[in-house]
DNA sequence: GTGGTCTAGACCACC
DNA sequence: GTGGTCTAGACCACG
């Protein structure tokens, strides 16, 4: 029951939602299968040398969202999310990040066809790498 | 002397931020001219409805980034940033933005093709708006 | 964590300047060991009997400089600076100053023996001391 | 009546102390003859292109020093400073300079060898230029 | 008039 | 507990 969460210090993104975010990432791309049971929150804490307050958060926030369960005494659980919302949830994610470039370079003014340019090069050398 | 900014109180994005990122913008994109006079900051906080304090951090990071250039007791101009450098930033500015939306895609396990489509569906629509 | 820093209010240069000064010498000259953590904003203004802001701006600057490391809800770190920024950064101060000095004498038109001279004098007088 | 000074929009000192400097300079190098009549103070800030107010402060300061004389509806001279206040002058802005470095050098922890080759440096690649 | 420094205190996000 | 943001206002230096 270990789950592979790599938190980088140096980021500013804050350390429950570095973890939320790749939680969110395993669970719904299928890699964690429904109904699995999550460490408790004091083990994973262990595992990540975080504080339990960032993990109680990350599982809250999880749980809220629909994508965890949490049962009294029992722990807690991957939730049954069906695929249809898999779907919706994983591409809403991407056009969100998309969203945030196309207003970039709007404000920037950059051309359509300067965006498109840089979209290209950026595939090129970014998409396969790691 | 009027800088025309829209602040949205109800984002997350600190005031500050909102202010340095529109302002770097139309600095970089070339609408305010470089010597440019920028308003003090006590008219551009009334103009705002905000902070002294907030425009003098403004102008102060902006100062520190190069975009800006302040005299005791004259103003804060634009700084001349050649334009190299100009073009540099701006298109730096939306490679890290598509970045993050590449790095999305890879974490929610969409093939290339997928994440070509999403980036045209979000072209077309919102590429033209506003 | 008690930081050894002492403020002088006759001075001209700024508080926020003086403590600066001090922390960075600190830090370059391996006073202070990479990863330590730093006293709170709030001790460390009471230690030092100023405003929290003071301090919250010294730890801002030498963040924005590198040599500082903040994470919200934890506090403030001494940065991981490599060896060899750290040599270089702490020559290139000592050079401005000396930078500075021949720019003074050449304005006074000294000869280059006078100033020597003056050079050896200061040595022999002030190297020791304290 | 002309003064050749230089002013730098651009750096942080202010622009009186700029123009001080440059003109404490030429009186005590021997630039500027004694009992010389200075350009009047609009004249002066018209040359410069600078604020009357600046050039006023520029005369009160320098009056103060004892290096230059007012007299009413007259205007501005050099005033008459001995040949030895001059040389002792003159070492003494030098020597606060070298002070300004030895103390960096010593807050930055360089040993005197190490402070003696940066010296060394820094004249050979400094002192003979412009 | 301009910006720079220092002060105070409230409220929020994070751990 | 920690730092981050925003607010207010006093005083000084510069032009």
């Amino acid at each position: 029951m270990f789950i592979p969460i790599q938190v980088d210090e140096n980021r500013a993104e804050p350390l429950y939602a570095q973890i939320e975010a790749q939680l969110r990432a395993m669970i719904l791309s299928g890699h964690l299968e429904v109904g699995m049971l999550l460490p408790s929150i004091r083990e994973f804490a262990n595992q990540l040398n975080c504080s339990i307050i960032t993990i109680r958060r990350v599982y809250q926030d999880l749980e809220q969202e629909g994508l965890l369960r949490t049962r009294q005494g029992t722990g807690t659980f991957i939730a049954d999310v069906r695929q249809g919302e898999r779907e919706q949830y994983r591409k809403q994610a991407v056009d969100d990040a998309l969203q945030t470039a196309i207003d970039a370079a709007k404000q920037m003014q950059l051309s359509e066809q300067q965006f498109r340019e840089s979209f290209e090069q950026m595939m090129k050398r970014r998409w396969k790498e790691e």
